[in-house]
RNA sequence: GGGCUCGUAGCUCAGCUAGGUAGAGCAGCAGGCUCUUAACCUGUUGGCCAGGGGUUCGAAUCCCCUCGAGCCCGCCA
C-alpha cells in the first residue's frame, strides 16, 4: 500500500518537473511584458535621465531595460510607447569634478539655462544629452524624446502644479509619514525660478491661485503667475508622480536608490494615488553597474564610463547583450579592459547558438540574442572570428584590408564584411584606450634596447643566412626557426623569445610564422642584422 | 535605524520562481597542428553549493538563524 502511494507521489512530482521545464526559460523582458498585458493592451513606458554630467553605462541600463520590455510588448501584439524624458530643468547641484570653477555661479540654475562647457551645444544639458541620444540611436533605441524644461514651458505641468499646491498639506503629510521627514507647515511643493538670479531657489510663502508669492535665497521677493509654464519646478518626489499622470505612464524602471524604503517610489506611489488620483505604473527595480573593483558608477564622482565613449570600443549589440543576459535586479561588474573582450566572445557563442552553428545549452540564447540586436537580425551569422583573435590581428595589420587578408589566410570565412569592419574599428579603439598591457604589442620601428646572449646571437646569424634565401611564407619561416634553433643548440622557446625581443621588445608575441610573413622579408632581415650589430658593439 | 542584492570550480556566472544524479564559459593542465609561444582543435583537473538548524523519502533550491561582501535610503535627485 505504502509503495503505491509513494509511486503516485513520484508521478505527481515528475509531472510537475516537466511543467517546470516548459515554463523554464522565459526571458525577463517577456515575463514583465506578460504581466503588463494582463493589465491592459496599451502601455506607455517611461525612462528618464538627468543630463547633469556624462551619461554613463549605469544610466544606460534604465533605458535598455525599459526598451527590451517595450520590444517584448510589441512582439506580443500590445500597443506600446517608449518615452525618454531628459530632466533638463533640474538645477545644477554643485560644481562637479569635471567642471571648471567658473560654474560656481551657475549652481542652482536649471541645466538648460547654463552655458555649454565646450561651447558647441545649445546649453549645458544638451552637451551631455546629445552624445547620449546619438548612442541610443546606435543601440537601436527608438524613444520619443522629451526635454523637461520644454514640457514645463509648454504648460503641460500646469494642472498638476495647481493640484499639488492645492493639496500641499496632503503631500507634506505623505512625505513626513513615509520618508520620515519633518517638513515645516510652510513648505510648499513647488520651487520658483527666481526672476532676478535665475536659480530654482524661490520658496513660496503665500499661495493664492493663480499667483504664488516667493522669496529667493538671493534676497529677491516676487510674484509668479502659475498659469505660465516654466516659471518653476515641482520637487523630484512630486514631479515624478505628476509625470506619470501627464504622460499616462504604465511602466517605469528605476534604480534601487528610489526603491529603498521611504524612498521616492514609496512616496510617489502614494502621491500619485491620493493627490493626482492616478494609479501608479508597474515598477521594476534595477541594480547598479559597478566598475570592476571600483564601486558603483556615479556621474558626479567621475567614476563612470560614458556611453558615447564605450560604444567606440564595443559593438552596440554586445553592449545591449551585457544588459540582456542578466536580470535587471542583478548588479553587474563592468570591466572595460580584458573582460570586455570576454563579453564580446560570449556574445559570439550566443550568436553561434542562435544560428545553430554551435551546439550548446545556453539559457534563453535565442531571445537574448534577438533582444541584443539594435536593428533586428540581418542575414546570416556574421564572421565567427573572436574579438580576442581580432585584437591580435588588428595589431599586426596596418589597415582593415590587410587584417581581412590575414583572416582569410587563416581559413576563417568572412560572412559579413561590413560587420567585421565595424568590429575591427571598435577593437582598434579598445586597444588604444582600454586594453591591458599584456595583450598589446607594438612592432618597434627601431631596434629595441635589449641584450642577447652569445648563443642567441649565433642563432640569429645563422637564421639570417637561411632567411635570405628563403621563399617567404609562414610555414617555411616557422620550420626554419625550429631547424635553426636545433642547429644553434638553443631551445625553440628561447629562439622564439629572441625573435619577439628584437621585434617587439617583449618575450612573447603572436604566432611567429604569419607574423614575420606579414612584416615582410626585408624588414626582418634588416632587423636581425641590426640586432647582431648592436650586440657586437655591446 | 530601515531597505535591497549577492555568497555555487581559481575567475565570471547558470541552476533556486514550482525540491528529484552539481553545470557552462574563461583560466589551468595535458595533447594536436613539423612548433612547450596570445589563434585554432581535442581531452581534462577543479566544488562540505558561506556556516548552522528546520521541513521532507529526498534540499544548492523552501523556512529560520548566523557569518561574510557590496549597495541604497534616512541631504538633493
Amino acid at each position: 500500500m505504502a509503495w503505491i502511494i509513494f509511486l503516485i507521489y513520484r508521478c505527481y512530482h515528475s509531472t510537475k518537473y516537466k511543467m517546470n521545464f516548459l515554463f523554464f526559460s522565459v526571458h525577463w523582458a517577456d515575463v514583465v511584458a506578460e504581466k503588463l498585458i494582463e493589465k491592459g493592451n496599451e502601455h506607455t513606458l517611461a525612462t528618464a535621465i538627468t543630463p547633469s554630467g556624462p551619461i554613463h553605462v549605469g544610466n544606460l541600463r534604465e533605458v535598455i531595460t525599459t526598451e527590451a520590455i517595450y520590444r517584448a510588448l510589441k512582439d506580443k501584439g500590445a500597443e506600446a510607447k517608449l518615452i525618454f524624458i531628459a530632466d533638463t530643468f533640474d538645477p545644477l547641484r554643485k560644481v562637479y569634478p569635471f567642471l571648471s570653477k567658473e560654474y560656481e555661479k551657475y549652481v542652482g540654475m536649471p541645466i538648460s539655462d547654463i552655458p555649454c562647457p565646450c561651447g558647441k551645444h545649445k546649453n549645458y544639458a544638451e552637451h551631455f544629452l546629445e552624445p547620449f541620444i546619438e548612442t541610443m540611436d546606435e543601440l537601436g533605441i527608438n524613444a520619443i524624446i522629451y526635454r523637461a524644461h520644454e514640457i514645463y514651458k509648454k504648460g503641460a505641468y500646469n494642472e498638476t502644479i495647481k493640484t499639488a499646491l492645492d493639496k500641499a498639506d496632503e503631500i507634506r503629510e505623505i512625505l513626513n509619514t513615509i520618508s520620515g521627514r519633518n517638513l515645516p507647515s510652510s513648505w510648499m511643493p513647488f520651487n520658483i525660478k527666481c526672476k532676478k538670479c535665475g536659480k530654482m531657489n524661490g520658496e513660496i510663502y503665500k499661495y493664492d491661485y493663480p499667483y504664488a508669492y516667493y522669496k529667493c535665497k538671493c534676497g529677491y521677493e516676487g510674484k509668479a503667475d502659475l498659469r505660465i509654464g516654466g516659471i518653476g519646478k515641482l520637487p523630484w518626489r512630486v514631479d515624478w508622480p505628476a509625470r506619470w499622470k501627464i504622460f499616462n505612464v504604465t511602466f517605469e524602471a528605476f534604480g534601487k536608490d528610489h526603491a529603498a524604503s521611504g524612498g521616492s517610489w514609496e512616496t510617489g506611489r502614494e502621491i500619485s494615488r491620493k493627490v493626482f488620483g492616478y494609479s501608479p505604473p508597474m515598477p521594476l527595480v534595477y541594480e547598479f553597474i559597478h566598475l570592476k573593483g571600483r564601486g558603483a558608477m556615479h556621474g558626479s564622482t567621475g567614476l563612470a564610463v560614458a556611453t558615447d565613449e564605450i560604444i567606440k570600443a564595443i559593438s552596440p549589440e554586445v553592449l545591449r547583450f551585457l544588459f540582456m543576459k542578466y536580470e535587471p535586479y542583478r548588479h553587474i561588474e563592468f570591466d572595460p579592459g580584458m573582460e570586455l573582450l570576454d563579453l564580446a566572445d560570449e556574445y559570439g557563442r550566443y550568436e553561434r547558438a542562435y544560428f545553430g552553428i554551435e551546439e550548446g545549452k545556453i539559457k534563453e540564447a535565442k531571445r537574448v540574442y534577438e533582444l541584443s540586436q539594435p536593428y533586428g537580425i540581418k542575414g546570416n551569422a556574421p564572421s565567427v572570428i573572436s574579438y580576442r583573435h581580432l585584437a591580435i590581428i588588428a595589431q599586426i595589420a596596418k589597415n582593415f584590408g590587410e587584417a581581412k587578408k590575414i583572416i582569410e589566410r587563416s581559413g576563417i570565412a568572412i560572412r559579413n564584411e561590413e560587420k567585421l569592419k565595424e568590429r575591427y574599428e571598435k577593437v582598434i579603439y579598445w586597444l588604444k584606450n582600454y586594453a591591458p598591457e599584456e595583450i598589446k604589442f607594438e612592432v618597434k620601428k627601431e631596434m629595441p634596447e635589449i641584450e642577447l646572449s652569445e648563443k642567441e646571437k649565433k642563432f640569429l646569424i645563422l637564421l639570417n643566412k637561411k632567411f635570405e634565401e628563403l621563399d617567404w611564407n609562414a610555414e617555411k619561416i616557422h620550420s626554419t626557426i625550429h631547424e635553426t634553433a636545433k642547429i644553434s643548440g638553443i631551445s625553440s622557446r628561447k629562439a622564439f623569445q629572441c625573435i619577439y625581443k628584437i621585434i617587439l621588445g617583449k618575450k612573447n608575441g603572436p604566432r611567429a610564422g604569419y607574423f614575420l610573413q606579414s612584416l615582410g622579408k626585408e624588414f626582418i632581415i634588416k632587423r636581425i642584422n641590426d640586432a647582431i650589430n648592436l650586440n657586437h658593439k655591446a
